[in-house]
DNA sequence: CTATAAACGATAATTTTTTTCCTTAAATAA
DNA sequence: TTATTTAAGGAAAAAAATTATCGTTTATAG
């Protein structure tokens, strides 16, 4: 995803393209998720003099244009992404790391819908367990 | 669950058993899921001076102690509960209404594993639709 | 009962998030 | 291009949420 394709998805959304917008959406570009801190960390590398406030309206306004994502995590801070398929998420307990797994949540929707009567639209997973570089060092 | 076996649980964890703690685990008792103001209005209703600080160190300790958990859900303030068998969260979106599934995670699990390496201890589903009432007021 | 340590309430402090307000700069049109 | 307009930025204050402190009360063990 480049720049000018950014630029163009936030047009689309009657959004003005901002430095500031751009380095928030190339900074989860690249990192996948990222926390408020680690969002201000890094737009405040590039814009030393960017203010929290601006990361808090961006991320606010880009989620509420469908462009971002929140993903609540059990333990730690809500993450951030840039909006894509559905998916679930694993977390690792050890170092935090969080990788994307694509998966069909047909069979929980069906299930869940059947024994309710609820109509869903929705499914969040995040599973918590130990990422493979972390299960080595453990095993030490 | 009654006042008796409570205060057992509580004691097998070396928590004393006081009545504001007692009326926390009462009303998740009775209303299954609470964020921290309805608990907070609950027990401020029978002990008119609890403070708000004590509700949260006591839903604190109890989760740390592994006697509540808390459940974060997508949109809304995170709810506590009692803890109980694993199972996943029905949340509706019209008037927030969250219902208990049970659901066998085996396959999710297997698959995550697999396709990731990641040793998976836990997981947390959360389904987003629309209750089986709040379908009728709209059906209209 | 008494002694002791945990828990309480009140309050302050911290942390997190949102709002305000004035300035700056991106978008649009002349 | 340049001018106009309007959204967005930065700084700061305010609000909301959470945690810590501290003197007092109370549950529990002996
Ligand atoms: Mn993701
Ligand atoms: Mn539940
Ligand atoms: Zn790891
Ligand atoms: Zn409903």
């Amino acid at each position: 995803m480049d720049k000018e394709l950014i630029a163009t998805n936030l047009r689309n959304h009657h959004l003005k393209v901002t430095p500031q917008r751009l380095k928030i959406v190339e900074s989860l570009n690249t990192f996948g998720h990222l926390n408020i801190d680690m969002l201000y960390q890094e737009v405040k590398e590039a814009y030393p003099n960017v203010s929290l406030a601006t990361v808090y309206k961006n991320i606010a306004i880009m989620t509420e244009n469908g462009l971002l994502e929140k993903v609540k995590l059990p333990e730690s801070k809500s993450v951030f992404e840039i909006r894509k398929e559905p998916h679930l998420h694993l977390h690792c307990s050890k170092c935090g790391k969080i990788e994307d797994i694509s998966f069909d949540t047909e069979q929980i929707r069906a299930h869940a819908e059947a024994v309710s009567g609820y109509s869903i639209q929705s499914s969040d997973i995040v599973l918590r367990g130990v990422c493979p570089a972390c299960q080595t060092n453990a095993k030490k």
